[in-house]
DNA sequence: AATGAATGAGAATTCATTCAT
DNA sequence: AATGAATGAATTCTCATTCAT
């Protein structure tokens, strides 16, 4: 039964979905394994480690965010708030793929101060992101409130997408969403 | 050998500071235990398993939000801004307490899809929460409004909380804490 | 079925005569739990990890030689070669004990490059070993001869345990201490 | 994609290599097909089992010291002590090849209780080292004698490797070899 | 011949929980 | 009430081995 039945890639896409659904440190090796149609031996064949592995979840959900999401905070052609709409769409899709969930804040926050190793990769995410909705906003806004505005909507995105997870309604995260478009119009 | 060393309300404090800090699944009897200076055995003379532990702590700091943070928005002699000023500088002191961190929010993210048990609870916090804020709101702004900005202020809370902590910056949550009475003025 | 059903003391014996039997890497902890009646876990309420009872193994052999074997070096009221003898006769009494072998040349010989953690007491141990023997030798030899006796009766007979191991066959290992004696003569 | 890249031959003198840094058990078949520069794969076309290499390796050290070492043993030419001086050298340089240790004595002791197959080739190995080793001195000792020299050597340089290796000194060996060529002088 | 993927049987270790004292 | 011992299931990780390409 060898000959590449799965990759680095389809694992990762599978972990991801687990870590959302299941946090973690709930989450076991055998699930992702589970997951991908292998055994647990299996994985080890393409991460040493849990942390490992995690780490490379968290590398591709943040270059996934850069790709399509962060990158329509550059597209020449469109307006401030037309760009925005178009990031925000992309990460409604993202949030709500598949399984759903923040991944990374969610596991920033689980594991922003037990495993150390996590910290930096996840900040590095967020500031990115918080440099997305700036430059966005600078184009309406003057230097230090666009850096606000753009502190201030996230905050409300990932706490409006908290609020849906926990109420299992999704409407939440829409609306924060939508508050961030007007805030341009 | 009897005389009580520790007490059900002793545990929970203790156990809060540990979930804060470790988040739920990475936190261990034994490390609770050992917050209480008693062994691991005995935490099951007050409480049957690690989650009646939990659901405790999740009443205990949704009464003590009842008794000492929502409870500001009914205080019939001050205005709304006050009341808010009030209700706001008292959820700084708990969520920078001891140990910092938000454990509704965290264990809300990190459990709710997993251990149906906490779901409700964790709702009721948050619900009496945004009931809370939209008291207070209802002084200034119409019904539905009211209800928008309490959603969209606690999201707002959550969202710079999970900041905080990611960054290890507790400036995130101050800000947001800020613009919210800044609605009132 | 609680109760105190087996000690460090009562783990630590148990666990001499299997790395003796089947070397350390071999050992697994479930061998160890099985000799001692209980299951894997309850080993590591006593001892946090294979590493560390294996250190527990190599002080208390240590301990054990310094008081039963290497202590009749001092004994005044004999002569050298009755010394040597009582020695010899204590030492080898142990490595044909319960179950044979030499449990700090064997492990000393597998893992003094593996495992840094154990190299140092093993050290101390043939350290104290050569100077009992030394002791003894320069009541009838100069200090520079009775000090290469030692090393060499030391060689020879930890030479002759393995030959006696090997071949199934503790003559080797008493022609050894033989000739250990016939030096005193 | 064929063209061999390794042959029977270097796989055993890897696995020597590693055998005696890293003992029996604590090598795996990854240490050995790195150090072949191949994948653990690759070795099985060679050897079918770990079991079935490390016989190999018994063999082929067998064979190894039966032709340059233990041959002069018969050097029609030579005195009895010039002959041993060959042999001892000989043997100086093998033990302290490459990677040092005495590959037959240290898997001798770790897996003579554990591999029933490896004992009869361990046990012929140093047979035919004390039938060396008594041929020689049978040129100055009557036959008896002869024979118990033999054994006394072996013993003596076996353990003088074992404390070598034990306190990273090869000094001990080295002495025992002086020793074993004094006994002719 | 060599690869690289996959297996599956364990290995060490952790941990919630139980229970006699 | 508290202890400390024991449990046993689960978890991460390892490793010899197999096999299609």
């Amino acid at each position: 039964m060898p000959t590449q039945k799965i990759s680095r890639e389809f694992i990762i896409n599978q972990a991801i979905k687990i870590f959302k659904r299941k946090s973690y440190h709930n989450t076991t090796m055998a699930d992702i394994a589970d997951a991908c149609g292998v055994l647990k031996g299996s994985i080890y064949h393409y991460f040493q480690s849990k942390e490992v592995l995690m780490k490379a979840v968290i590398e591709h959900v943040h270059q996934y965010f850069k790709d399509n999401v962060f990158i329509h905070a550059q597209n020449g052609k469109l307006g401030a708030s037309q760009k925005m709409e178009q990031l925000v769409d992309m990460a409604e899709n993202l949030f709500f793929g598949p399984e759903g969930g923040d991944i990374l804040g969610n596991v920033g926050i689980e594991t922003a101060h037990v495993i150390p190793e996590f910290r930096e990769p996840i900040r590095q995410f967020f500031t990115d992101y918080m440099s997305a909705l700036e430059t966005i906003f600078k184009e309406k806004y003057p230097g230090e409130m666009a850096k606000e505005l753009a502190v201030q909507s996230i905050s409300e995105v990932e706490g409006a997408l908290m609020l849906s997870r926990i109420f299992g309604d999704r409407q939440y995260f829409i609306d924060a969403n939508r508050r961030l478009i007007e805030k341009l119009n």
